[in-house]
DNA sequence: GAGTAGATCGGCT
DNA sequence: GCCGATCTACTCG
């Protein structure tokens, strides 16, 4: 499958975007390892200065946040509660911080290489749902922070086409803090599989 | 199966 | 100092 050009990430609304990855493939290739990878099937948008969820809300920029405000199709990679990497996915133009988190992929690749990332049997049901188990089983750090989501380490292809009844939405995970933005219906997950 | 504590560190009130 | 876009292991029933 062709790698999605950057075109893809530079629309500027998120949450459509954020769906639209659904069904899309992430691979990693991590040093001498497999290439490891599989298919997106949940996502969150986070929408920079209007919702209070965004580590940029308000425009508020930190020298951890820096790469929500490139231009889109790069990722940002942040460390959460002090030992998980979370992997967004930067999209609209630059000094436009929305992202969107990856929060769990259908392994296809490397399925071995992952396996032992996570220290779990191959055909453990969870080994990537959770956006602190995709970065672990795809070997992504805080080293790639800011990297273009168009080749080698990092890269995400096309993939099979997604019907609406697939999709399911719901609210996002772990937000309480952000109050009535908590309740926006902006995570999208791939059914069944 | 549900509920909880502990790990562990960067960014901010 | 406190708490977070989390995960695991361990308890109790």
């Amino acid at each position: 499958m062709p790698v999605l050009s950057p075109t893809f990430y530079q629309h500027e609304d998120v949450v459509l975007i954020a769906k639209q990855l659904l069904g899309k493939k992430l691979y990693t290739k991590i040093g001498s390892d497999p290439i490891t990878g599989g298919i997106i099937s949940e996502t969150e948008a986070y929408r920079g200065p209007d919702d209070k969820a965004c580590h940029a809300y308000n425009y508020r920029r930190t020298p951890r946040n820096e790469a929500m405000f490139l231009e889109g199709g790069v990722a940002y990679v942040y460390l959460c509660y002090g030992m998980h990497n979370l992997l967004n996915v930067v999209t609209g133009h630059e000094e436009i911080p929305h992202a969107i988190l990856i929060r769990s992929i259908i392994p296809t690749h490397g399925l071995e290489t992952i396996a032992r990332r996570r220290k779990k049997n191959l055909n453990d049901p969870s080994l990537m749902i959770g956006p602190g188990k995709v970065c672990q089983g795809l070997g992504i750090t805080r080293s790639h922070n800011e990297m273009s989501l168009t080749r080698e380490p990092l890269w995400i292809e096309e993939g099979e086409e997604i019907t609406e009844d697939k999709i399911e939405i719901s609210t996002r995970i772990g937000i309480a803090y952000a109050g009535e933005d908590a309740l926006l219906p902006w995570r999208f997950i791939l059914k069944c599989s």
